[in-house]
DNA sequence: GATCTATGTTACCGATCGGTACGTCACCTG
DNA sequence: CAGGTGACGTACCGATCGGTAACATAGATC
């Protein structure tokens, strides 16, 4: 389940002002939150040892696992708050222009074909930990498909916003297309079949809107 | 680099007639590939360790490190033979009705949705080692680029023969699109995104074939 | 200052990792 | 039968895995 573990600095009652807690109740569990982030999403969840997640935040074992109650929840914890940013940054995106559903698609499209020409771009750390973690009782995919599913939900409306005529199937078909990017972006790198992404999704949404 | 191991019954002599080498030269090489390709395809090549392989092969480790030098090199090798099988096959899809390579690749796709819509379907096994993988000195994961790159390769000549006036561009968005099966059928399952993908594929088609 | 709590550190655990030294056994050749 | 040739198995290696017990230390509260 692996609850939050910081946010102790609002427990003692609020009386003195300058500095609460300060010291300690940022620095062992955000910074194993940060490393962690980095370390399993260049490099893969499995292939990462929690000894080199502690001695990449400068802590040591003891301090990770008083945060966190083991490594698979740990992992757990990373999916959750990658997609939870992932997700608000595309609701942002698309709020930025509520008239406009389809334009502020192609601005999210832009940025994400933009990083996945990056070298070393790894893809959607939400999938590759599915990849990593087949069994569906895991904590890390239960995140994983928490994440995807309501992703799907968000382009199943933005398809109905856009006036599909089956807003969950141009919403499935432009899934489709996205995972298609994160998986070849890391594999062909910056030439690779991503490059084609808004041409492609532009296709689907008129194949869904027009007749 | 891992060239191929066994093939030794040919050196010896040819003159007794009988059975020249018969007991050992199959045994415990392809079983040990047998077994690996199982387990590495369902649960991921780093999961799976040197001694479930030989145990489910019912061999033992020295066996398998007389015909592979080493985890990596068999990793490589599973993912060579499952390349060329699934290129192959491609190849044979297309085949089979040279005239009609639309149809063919309709053919092909059906037959990947209904893989992709069954339980425990883990994706593309290349495209799961390139995640497993991201060093691209890893031998799996050189293996794994280039059967990608080949497959890329078949795409854009199926496109061109469909008429496409920009078959590269044609080429990946299919591969975009399949690539979002892989990944989308093993984690949503049945009633997933891979539902569309022949309607998208159509749809991806048609817009460049036409104008 | 005494105490409590939360965090940090040293040193260690058993299990498992990929990999190997070495002996055994069956069989073919002389 | 003597000896060579491979394939196979027993038993083991050091390294690393995820995880923990015991102790030190600093800050807040009384």
């Amino acid at each position: 389940m692996a609850k939050r573990v910081e946010a102790k600095a609002s427990l003692p009652s609020p009386r003195k002002s300058p500095r609460p807690p300060k010291r300690a109740p940022k620095r062992a569990a955000e910074r194993i939150r940060e490393s962690a982030r980095d370390l399993f999403y260049r490099q893969g969840i499995r292939a990462v040892g929690v000894d080199e997640i502690v001695s990449h935040a400068g802590v040591t074992k003891p301090s990770l696992y008083r945060s966190f109650p083991s490594k698979d929840e740990l992992a757990a914890d990373y999916l959750r708050h990658m997609g939870e940013d992932g997700l608000a940054r595309f609701d942002a995106t698309l709020a930025a222009n509520p008239s406009d559903p389809r334009g502020q698609l192609r601005v999210w499209l832009v940025q994400l074909q933009a990083k996945s020409a990056k070298r070393d771009y790894r893809g959607c750390g939400t999938t590759n930990a599915a990849v990593e973690y087949p069994d569906r009782k895991h904590p890390a995919r239960k995140v994983a498909s928490d994440i995807k599913g309501r992703f799907r939900a968000r382009l199943t409306a933005l398809a109905a916003r856009m006036g599909a005529r089956k807003p969950d199937r141009l919403g499935d078909a432009l899934l489709l297309l996205f995972e298609g990017v994160y998986a070849s972006g890391q594999l062909f790198g910056a030439g690779g079949p991503a490059r084609v992404v808004i041409e492609a999704a532009d296709a689907l949404i008129d194949h869904h809107l027009k007749r």
